[in-house]
DNA sequence: AGGAGAAAATATGTCTGACATAATAATTCT
DNA sequence: AGAATTATTATGTCAGACATATTTTCTCCT
């Protein structure tokens, strides 16, 4: 699993899906506008105008965007994009990845994982726990190496939701999935924080083995908290460390 | 707004993607299963292997299916599935309409709403609030009119989770809108229940102009009673009707 | 002049047929 | 029998054409 990132990498017409929404999502077109017709896109990119449909077919999909006949292709308006979406997760993640944006996926996961931890608490399958148990296993012997612990970290989330045996929590786990790889892509600058949330997972883990709905909520809520605040300690010495560089490049230029 | 029904309603392409998802939705190609190779498809539904491709893309982006080069294309797993996309839902809505699908629905519904209420409390501008005003004018407005009633209902709980400022709460108005389709087909057995509604939609307002989250949550989460009360009920009395149907058609059949 | 209605222009929607590419299946050789 | 090589095949991409639905322009009449 959570091999769905180099899915359509190669390919062209992802290439060119991804381009557009990288486009749109950073406002160089901007909701409303009405974007290049089919045969240009498809010049522009060196495309076919087959592939460049394909493209704009998977972008109508997510809601990125609208044709109709005559009057052209236009960006849809925001609250008509389909952001729960995980390749429209990473896109934004790889275009803007803000403190707003880090704030907002956060704002939601508190909402959501707590109380699916609790029905899952309630509701889950042994064989449901046994899962969550191996991912919980997977992260402790990854030790302080990052890429390995990241892995088992999304399984340990999605397993929860999935334990709730309720659909619509478990497509949440895209949303969980971008969040994780966040992290994980701030993690360089303080290698040592993903480790430091093991003990938290742990407390959810057991508050689920004992049935414990509300203990189970209450534990994801203070990793959650912990999560944010590692966010957001990560995101301020990256913003310095970008300042430094910024710094650096100008007192070389002059 | 609210016309993302008739979007691509006539277009080929859009025809033969919801038929393939309906497939998909109901079984008949399981996970896993490998589909026909596009030109045959393409000679099912009396397309060109054009339109199946953009069908296929829109089934791709939506994490339905994915496709290797000659090993073809083939159903991904359920949890692959983002059930949070807006069209997703309704083809679910369309395709099996079960009592679990709106148990589900409603348990998401009932873990964000109210919370997204609590902040749309504080966080939310007065021009926010004028707009979920105006919806709840709407709906009194709409009087026992079941479809008149349907647009403005959608506008106060849309309006609720735009006032967050959150994108992704924002985005789970998709659902929040298929959850209301659903209640929309259901009041048939029971044309007042909507308007019952009123009242505790009153009260929702009234704490979010009060600024009073703690409040707002609350209200939020009778409304959420009331509505899966009503679902309840309405599936209950629909079964009992199909069954009665049922039972005449066998009659008249012997 | 102004508005209704007809005609032209144009961008998306669809079709056809061809070739490229990569993964699989079959075959040959050691 | 097993490894290497050669077909096979389904998706991926391309090119060019025509269909269709709007928009825009033009024309004509009041």
């Amino acid at each position: 699993m959570a091999k769905a990132d180099s899915k359509d990498s190669q390919q062209s017409s992802g290439h060119v899906a991804r381009e557009v929404a990288r486009l749109i999502l950073t406002g160089v077109w901007r909701e409303g506008t009405t974007l290049p017709r089919e045969i240009e896109l498809a010049s522009r990119f060196s495309v076919s105008r087959a592939s460049i449909r394909e493209s704009l077919s998977l972008l109508k999909a997510k809601g990125l965007i609208a044709s109709k006949q005559k009057a052209g292709t236009h960006v849809r308006a925001r609250f008509d994009w389909n952001m729960l979406d995980e390749e429209l997760l990473n896109w934004t993640l790889l275009a803007l990845p803000t403190q707003e944006f880090a704030k907002q996926i956060m704002e939601v996961r508190r909402i959501v994982e707590p109380e699916a931890c609790a029905i899952c608490a309630v509701r889950g399958t042994d064989e449901d726990f046994a899962r969550i148990e191996r991912a919980y296993r997977g992260m402790d012997a990854a030790g302080m190496d990052r890429v390995a612990y990241a892995e088992p970290d999304l399984q340990f989330h999605r397993g929860i939701l999935i334990a709730t045996g309720n659909d619509f929590l478990i497509a949440f786990g895209a949303t969980v999935a971008a969040a994780l790889r966040m992290s994980f892509n701030l993690s360089s600058t303080n290698p040592g924080a993903p480790r430091k949330s093991l003990p938290y997972h742990r407390a959810v883990l057991d508050e689920i083995w004992a049935r414990n709905p509300d203990g189970a909520r209450q534990a994801m809520h203070k990793l959650m908290d912990l999560t944010e605040q590692n966010i957001v300690s990560a995101m301020s010495r990256q913003r310095k460390k970008d300042a430094e560089d910024e710094n650096a490049r100008t007192r070389r230029a002059r």
